[in-house]
DNA sequence: CAGAATCCGTTACGATACTG
DNA sequence: CAGTATCGTAACGGATTCTG
């Protein structure tokens, strides 16, 4: 007889392609680091391309098309000589910030135990 | 003369491409669903099978490889016939899913936004 | 059941060059 | 400065088949 699949225990939110929807909202490449280098306050384009080292403007422009379109950020034309363009984030862009920093935080951590569980494999209870 | 390119205040956390090298703990396809479905205890493959539709065993396998390489998920093969074999969050791991939910509550307002911020385009104060 | 192996199509990224 | 246009390539994911 073959394995019962186990019913899902909690599932308030509903499918899980409901997720992948969500996650979509930083899918891309560098996206995350636009909203990262957003975190402070307005930022330029080309401060942008200085922020995030080897993006191209092709795939930053992009990204923040994408990111504007979602309501991520605001983009604001400024009527100076020559134009510059300012990109913010929005007040929902911005909690997106707190999200980046515990998947960093629990990065961070992973990488500490990753270096010191090598040293001193293993430590088990019999 | 050109725009100076201002300072990038806050920058505790140096380089962006630490950003990058993080966020690569959640990334591949179905990798968030993954955890997404073991946020509530251990599950076995082909039950995340059956909680992530559109997902091949293939893919479904890498990922959770990729997962355990990186300290996200612990892997157990029980010794029942047929083997079965359960995965689980570890507690680091574990920690992702608040990242993931505050994801998913930004998603869901933002498209709740979108939706209403058509039907009642402009309310702009003078 | 859990997965590895193979093939193959799409895509998204990078490099480069050009525009307003 | 702030992009857009075009091109080539590498990587990723999907479908299918096979194994312990």
């Amino acid at each position: 007889m073959p394995l019962k699949v186990r019913k899902n225990r909690a599932e308030p939110p509903p499918q899980p392609c409901r997720l992948t929807e969500c996650m979509a909202l930083i899918a891309g490449a560098w996206a995350p680091n636009v909203i990262w280098s957003l975190r402070a306050g307005a930022r330029r384009f080309s401060e942008l391309r200085v922020d995030i080292p080897p993006v191209t403007a092709k795939v930053l422009s992009r990204r923040l098309s994408e990111l504007e379109e979602r309501g991520v950020v605001t983009r604001r034309v400024l009527a100076t000589s020559p134009p510059s363009v300012e990109y913010e984030l929005t007040a929902l862009g911005a909690e997106l910030v707190p999200a980046l920093d515990a998947i960093v935080s629990v990065g961070h951590r992973l990488k500490a135990v990753r270096s010191q569980g090598r040293r001193q494999a293993k430590t088990r209870p019999p």
